[in-house]
DNA sequence: CCTGTTGCCGAAACCGGTTTCGTACCGAAT
DNA sequence: ATTCGGTACGAAACCGGTTTCGGCAACAGG
């Protein structure tokens, strides 16, 4: 009976030799003490013996085994990411670029990307508590920051360095990196005030995520930059998913004075702004404008395709990771915050608006009065 | 001058103190070898003591440092996943679930997954090679296999464990996990069959991977049991891209005898046949069905929503992480083999036929004929 | 009663690194 | 010539585990 169930000793198969420290030592005539302080740049190790030490290292091929480092160090040349999956498909378009970037990162200095998954909140932070616990990762990456984030709190605790990918609402002590998304949502009003529309509404992501407070601000300078009136009616908070973009947006076309132009706050919803436009018989990019942000697939092919603010989420995995590593090597948070603009992708779902709103109404009081509803 | 650059020694934040085995040994009043070899299930530690043992370790709290272990066992307790980023977006719609579905089944074992990825093929290899060389896998987990994959051969040699996420030419000594898309495509083809349609074309996903003949052999399996002829200029290649598809759906649209439904062994070369068919004037779902394999979200967004065979990734992840730790512990590769179906999620863009070839043809011709090429 | 097993655990080596401490050697100052 | 202070390295402890080896005690067999 093998009590240690799962924990079965395997058919050891066979190791491929490494070069050691010892093996690097005795090449060199020097003791492994010695070796590995020149390796980390000790000053009582004479320069010559440095450049000697390092020369052979490459020579041979060597590269010091990050865990046998860790054991005495605690650090283990790894970043930690982890995700939460509410199993409600939370939809990471991206994923995979942004992993890219970030591994791109940290191989180029022999680090790893540890990444891990949570059903819950409370679920990511027992995980970072268990990463940090057991050595596994130097710092985190922390997305979708919320206005408050417990992730934030935890980790400062801790003592452990993250860096946002996203801001929250107390910056002090944190490092971050960020796309302006409040330049996004100001520039996509100018866009549609420049187009023509004067009833402009916004659709945010819901309050959950910190984001979606900047965005709306975005808005409302863009709105005031172009010399807009804000009707509080035109402005709604939506939620993440499609479902609520298309709600939002049936109670926006549903006005008495409807907007002509919707920006929306993401994507996702945005799409769901479509499902709307259809089901009153609007025609996207003529009837009514849509502009959005993300960026997301769907989007290109949706028809038309959705004009969105798209992220760079490849460079963003890869800015973190750095921004992150200054930090985990004792940079100052503060000075460690980026921001950078998003890249507007032109499709057809805005333009000229081809109603005025009171035409609008009645095409949608036409639609809507079928019984069919 | 600090020689060592990018080695700078941090600000060593402290770390909290854990509960080491020594910390175990001293409450139980053995030597930390026997506490070891008592954790670790030796015969030679009486059965009372194990279970002493082992209540006052999760009694502690304690968890051995997996790094600390790797050092002398050279295992890290933790799986590869080395993924290929081609510049070109390779877009991986499904990461973030396939990626929690790897990370809950490895840290319901107190595993880890180390992800990284390269841009090209030879860079997967070398990565792949690093990371065993640094003692950073214990295994991998190796997705869209190629028919005659380097990727094995490399593993193989390097003994190596690793699972497969699809098939390759050579199943000997591999273990796998993989959804049935020849079951699948012969489904589809069965499925418009019924519908009605008797010139049924087929799309593949070009020559790259291995899944390709796979399902080429089920669609011509699918023709076979529904006794239709098989027609070889209803089958093209195609390739990964829309383009590709654009360019297929468009090349068979416009045959003296075109076909009225088309099997798509991709989801986004399935969408490009969107745009042909929209380029030749006919109605996805009426004028030309198509049905496809893989269940991107980019397909329910589209208009009408694409009719798709999902592949359900959470699950497979899972999977994978379990063949590939029960491998890891020991168990024969050629019984880790696991063939799952795919699931149908009906959209609108198949149905009965609404034109027969002729009628399909002369309003091909009919738009073809416009100099608006 | 003596010997040979066997069961069970302690002692110590070991893994591959890092870090502390001690010291031989050097030139300069006394 | 002695003392002194650095410089540059060796020696050894250390990190947290695993694994080998050896030995004590209890028990069985002759």
């Amino acid at each position: 009976m093998n009590k240690a169930a799962g924990t079965a000793r395997p058919g050891s198969r066979k190791l491929r030799p490494r070069v050691t420290i010892n093996d690097l030592a005795e090449a060199l005539g020097l003791t492994k003490g010695t070796v590995s302080r020149a390796l980390n740049g000790y000053p009582d190790i004479s320069p010559s013996t440095q450049t000697r030490v390092r020369h052979q290292a490459d020579k041979m091929g060597y590269r010091p085994l990050s865990h046998a480092q860790a054991i005495r160090t605690g650090r283990a040349r790894s970043l930690g990411l982890v995700l939460q999956d509410d199993e409600a498909g939370t939809h990471r378009p991206f994923l995979a670029e942004f992993v890219a970037g970030i591994t791109h990162a940290t191989s180029a200095e022999n680090w790893t990307l540890t990444i891990a998954t949570a059903r819950s909140e409370a679920g990511v932070l027992d995980t970072m508590e268990r990463l940090i616990d057991e050595r596994k990762a130097d710092g985190f990456i922390v997305p979708r920051t919320l206005r408050d984030d417990p992730r934030v709190e935890l980790l400062s605790k801790l003592e452990t360095p993250f860096v946002l990918f996203g801001r929250v609402g107390d910056m002090s002590g944190c490092a971050s990196y960020d796309i302006s998304g409040e330049d996004a949502m100001r520039d996509a009003v100018q866009r549609l005030a420049g187009f023509g529309h004067r009833r402009i509404a916004y659709v945010g992501g819901g309050d959950r995520y910190n984001f979606t407070g900047l965005r709306r601000q975005g808005y409302l300078e863009g709105m005031a930059e172009a010399v807009l009136d804000v009707d509080p009616d035109l402005i709604l908070e939506g939620g993440m998913t499609a479902i609520d973009g298309r709600e939002a947006a049936m109670t926006l076309l549903r006005l008495p004075e409807p907007p002509t132009g919707i920006v929306f706050a993401v994507d996702r919803v945005a799409l769901g702004g479509y499902r709307a436009a259809a089901r009153l018989g609007l025609a996207v990019g003529r009837d009514i404008s849509i502009i959005s942000y993300d960026g997301v697939p769907e989007g290109a092919y949706a028809t038309p395709a959705l004009t969105s603010f798209a992220v760079d989420s490849r460079r963003a995995g890869e800015r973190l990771a750095q921004l992150l590593l200054a930090l985990v090597r004792g940079a100052d948070p503060e000075t460690l915050r980026v921001l950078e603009p998003a890249r507007l992708v032109a499709g057809g779902s805005d333009g000229p608006p081809a109603l005025d709103p009171g035409a609008m109404a009645a095409r949608v009081a036409l639609v809507t009065s079928n019984p069919s509803e």
